[in-house]
DNA sequence: TCGTAAGTAAACAGAG
DNA sequence: GCTCTGTTTACTTACG
């Protein structure tokens, strides 16, 4: 009644909320507060925000470590890849240490592939990263005259063994800092590289050098010369050195690149001589820059008959800015395989290390053998945090056609933020019963659920909760049950596999889904609700019987028809008139009783030639008419 | 344009 | 009478 209504706004302080009009519910939906603030976010935008946090806790290492600030009981600098609550202006977590140059910003306004906003943010970028450039270098000056100090000190105090391993060991962090600092910078440009908004491939031209030599300046390139240049013997070194002599750079990682390693050029003559003496040392010609007579250098490819010839490396590629650049390149490319490398060895592992499970499991959970690894490699709800919530709301698809963070986290982000989880009531509802222990819950310890699981609902209780309420109602798949202590709500799966599940058809969950079988980051929240509406994710505690093979098999086909359906990478025009497959390519379900030694699973997939359009359309509310539809 | 699903608001009734 | 619970209706919105 409206008493009802009257105590909940009472009660939340949201009285505005009640008595409210209809239409007030319908602008309710398009107010901001109530959508995700990432809802046009981009699976590159995350990239980008990802590889922004990366950035912004390494600037933040660098602003506190000179200023020997205290760490605030935080992680330790190394073990910095999760700190989500460090509070920065947007402009600095923004920041990255690339400069994007006015011609590549030209480049990008004519390729028109972003939006003022994103154009803004890059010229923020730009300056700060200027700043920073600045703030490093002054920092190195002072490294520098410290170490120098130092080194004079030693030398007249004759202090050598004791004060040296405190030098390295300043080195040695200073290393690492310009490391990570360069590190970033890579990253930085190789995201670009991968958004198209630069070109770079090496020794390609394409890509002014000078740009190359303007992201960084002179000094720090000098100084990540030194710094990668670490296979310099000490007997090389000779005055000219600058007291750089006494230097340390044996750095913690060593470089990965041949070319870095034997021939990075550092400054002065003596690196001439350095180049030499190495080209003498590869008078083997076993020159990793020399092979089948071809010079390596990237971008060169000049032919030489003999070793000797090859020796125009001195000349061609001797200590320049186009040289250096080129350095800077082949670094990001190697850097690029190895972070590809190390993904690919991962993705490896995790598929060796799931398949290795699923093949142990037994076979008699009930379980779609060809959707479970996708669902269980990219779905965000699952039964650690949410199970199989269910279906998002529909009205929500695109606010919700966001990548929602993993696992674990996921439970906390909704638990902690404000946000209206992209499913519907009545899969919360079904969710929050199966939670419990005993597959049951009162009309209470519903609510209970939705507030401890949901921050969103700890506001507007009269809206939701009558919507609740409404939900349990209207669906027969909650099934109200009186025991001692009152009434308590369960479900049935039957009846809630009966629903109709989402189509997934549409441009923006047909995106996602290429996403997520292109070994996407994460899988829409769509789609996994779409997954979850079916049951895939391991969750089904109740009797698996057609209805929801028939509805798992929805699922199935319209994951297989949009994914193939918008196999190629527009993806975006799902026009129902259209339809790029046959229909025999359908997937319907096959319903007969099932030999576990022909199935892996219970289901048995067909593919069907008169493949009812609305083959889902029947299986909705109509075999009990009238149920349901006085909408 | 239409049908459907979902959300919202509200009226109403029964039980404690 | 109040509150909670449950049912039902009406309406709006999103989507195919």
């Amino acid at each position: 009644m409206m008493q009802e209504s009257r105590t909940e706004a009472t009660s939340n302080g949201q009285a505005n909320q009640n008595g409210a009009s209809s239409a007030e519910g319908g602008s309710r939906e398009g107010q901001p507060d109530s959508s995700p603030p990432s809802a046009e976010v981009t699976t590159a935008d995350l990239l980008h925000l990802q590889h922004h946090q990366v950035a912004r806790q390494i600037l933040l290492q660098q602003q506190q470590q000179p200023q020997s600030q205290p760490n605030t009981g935080r992680k330790s600098p190394k073990t910095n890849d999760a700190q989500p609550n460090i509070q920065v202006p947007v402009s600095v977590a923004m920041m990255t240490p690339q400069v994007i140059t006015p011609q590549q910003m030209q480049q990008i306004l004519q390729q028109q592939v972003l939006s003022p906003q994103q154009l803004q943010v890059l010229l923020q970028q730009q300056q700060a990263l200027m700043l920073q450039q600045q703030q490093l270098q002054e920092f190195y000056k002072k490294q520098q005259e410290q170490l120098h100090l130092q080194l004079l000190q030693q030398q007249h105090a004759g202090s050598k063994p004791n004060k040296e391993p405190q030098v390295s060991a300043q080195q040695l962090a200073f290393q690492q800092q310009l490391l990570q600092v360069q590190q970033v910078q890579q990253q930085h440009l190789l995201n670009l590289q991968r958004q198209g908004l630069l070109s770079i491939q090496p020794g390609q031209g394409s890509l002014p050098l000078h740009q190359l030599t303007q992201m960084i300046p002179a000094e720090l390139q000098q100084l990540w010369k030194e710094v990668t240049n670490t296979h310099v013997k000490e007997e090389h070194n000779n005055g000219n050195n600058n007291g750089h002599r006494g230097l340390d750079l044996s750095s913690p990682t060593p470089p990965k690149n041949p070319l870095l390693s034997q021939h990075a050029p550092t400054n002065g003559q003596y690196l001439s001589h350095k180049r030499e003496s190495t080209l003498e040392e590869h008078s083997s010609h076993s020159h990793p820059l020399y092979g089948h007579g071809v010079c390596k250098w990237p971008g060169c490819e000049a032919v030489f008959d003999d070793f000797q010839s090859f020796l125009h490396l001195n000349n061609e590629h001797a200590l320049d800015d186009r040289s250096t650049a080129q350095c800077r390149v082949q670094m990001q490319v190697v850097q690029q395989l190895e972070l590809q490398l190390a993904k690919d060895k991962e993705r490896l592992q995790a598929m060796m290390t799931h398949l290795h499970v699923k093949s142990t499991e037994p076979k008699a959970a009930p379980q779609p053998p060809t959707l479970t690894p996708l669902s269980q490699t990219h779905s965000v709800i699952t039964a650690n945090s949410l199970h199989s919530v269910g279906p998002m709301r529909r009205r929500y698809s695109d606010k919700y056609n966001m990548p929602i963070s993993p696992l674990s986290q996921n439970k906390e982000f909704y638990m902690n933020a404000d946000v209206r989880p992209p499913f519907t009531y009545a899969s919360l509802i079904r969710q929050a019963i199966l939670d419990s222990p005993e597959k049951q819950l009162t009309l209470n310890e519903i609510y209970n659920w939705f507030t401890r699981m949901f921050a969103y609902f700890r506001r507007n209780a009269a809206t939701w909760k009558n919507a609740v309420r409404h939900n349990l109602s209207l669906h027969k798949c909650f099934v109200r049950v009186e025991n001692v202590k009152g009434a308590v709500w369960t479900v049935d799966e039957i009846e809630f596999q009966k629903r109709r599940p989402q189509k997934i058809s549409s441009p923006a969950l047909v995106k996602n889904i290429q996403t997520s079988l292109g070994y996407g980051p994460t899988l829409s929240a769509a789609f996994q609700a779409s997954m979850a509406e079916n049951n895939i994710p391991l969750y089904t505690t109740a009797s698996i019987g057609s209805p929801t093979l028939n509805s798992l098999a929805n699922a199935i086909r319209e994951e297989m028809n949009g994914a193939l359906d918008h196999g190629n990478s527009n993806g975006s025009d799902s026009s129902p008139g259209r339809s790029p497959l046959p229909a025999r390519h359908h997937i319907s379900v096959k319903e007969e009783p099932l030999d576990p030694d022909d199935h892996e699973g219970p289901l048995s997939l067909v593919t069907t030639a008169n493949h009812s359009p609305d083959f889902d359309h029947h299986r909705d509310y109509d075999d009990e008419p009238g149920h349901e539809d006085m909408l």
